[in-house]
DNA sequence: ACTCAAATAATAATTTTTATCAATTAACAC
DNA sequence: GTGTTAATTGATAAAAATTATTATTTGAGT
């Protein structure tokens, strides 16, 4: 809840240094995607920047997206059902904790992880680069409300 | 590489004890599903059947694949480039290691993951249920080769 | 052998994402 | 400030993956 601006001012930065232009529609999909506030798919950007910027293309979220994903800026986790859900706040792998209930989103903190990375490269031989972690369950306020 | 029988045998079991029929083209499927060589996409299922089986449809695929998973005798894996990938070997939730050169699909023993799903749990207040964890990298073949 | 609900095959529809292209515009030079 | 130009946008078509539809076929019980 404080690097927002942070990450907004680093996204554009970027763009900029990559010689990129800066426009009215850029900026508002990096505003959204710097707050990535519930890890937004690209309708859920496309349909909130629609209400104050009618003319907004879905075309145009899809390109500014892969554009942004290029630069290492976003994170794009696919899930099996389809749709694409992103989050620009912290464009490096992280793990998620998703209720299979109410769709909520948390992100705990895993000490572990790094071990877990070694353990894998040792075994595995591989030269591991990034990883997906997600955990699904029911949140707590689901179980209240279940019983 | 041992109870690939076994699992073919199980998921045959399962569908007859839920009062599935048993054709032909749902044997051939169950019997890719049962080995899942390299953890197959719907479209090598097709294939791969089409070649002795010359009148199987893409749809017979897709239908056998969600009534399997919804007996929770298939794992599906998403991919945010599309196509989903499945395991009918191991049906329950367990680690990937990938190769993002080759596609070369590993699976690690990890002794951490139980500490680390307890830890979530304790965290955010979750009753977690399942799980998804991949890695990715360059594997010591393909290492090889690059230089 | 007969019956019938379930499954198949072919295809249409849907959903998500990418490609295309004419019109617009941000950034730079002057 | 004006002009130039290549990047970007918006609209829409195309592609790719999955699901729905429906006439026809068939497995399994009687
Ligand atoms: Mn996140
Ligand atoms: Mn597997
Ligand atoms: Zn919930
Ligand atoms: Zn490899």
């Amino acid at each position: 809840m404080t690097d927002n601006k942070d990450r907004y001012e680093i996204i554009i930065q970027k763009l900029r240094d990559n010689g990129h232009k800066i426009t009215p529609q850029r900026l508002a999909i990096v505003k959204i995607l710097a707050k990535s506030e519930g890890h937004p798919s690209v309708e859920d950007i496309y349909v909130q920047i629609k209400k104050d910027f009618p003319t907004m293309s879905l075309a145009t979220v899809y390109k500014n997206i892969l554009l942004i994903k290029s630069l290492g800026e976003v994170l794009e986790l696919g899930f099996p059902d389809g749709s694409n859900r992103y989050d620009g706040k912290k464009p490096y792998p992280h793990p998620h904790v998703i209720c299979i209930k109410c769709r909520k989103i948390v992100e705990p903190d895993l000490d572990s992880l790094d071990g877990m990375k070694k353990e894998v490269s040792l075994e595995t031989h591989f030269n591991i680069l990034y990883h997906r972690l997600d955990f699904f369950g029911i949140c707590s306020d689901c179980r209240i409300k279940e019983r």
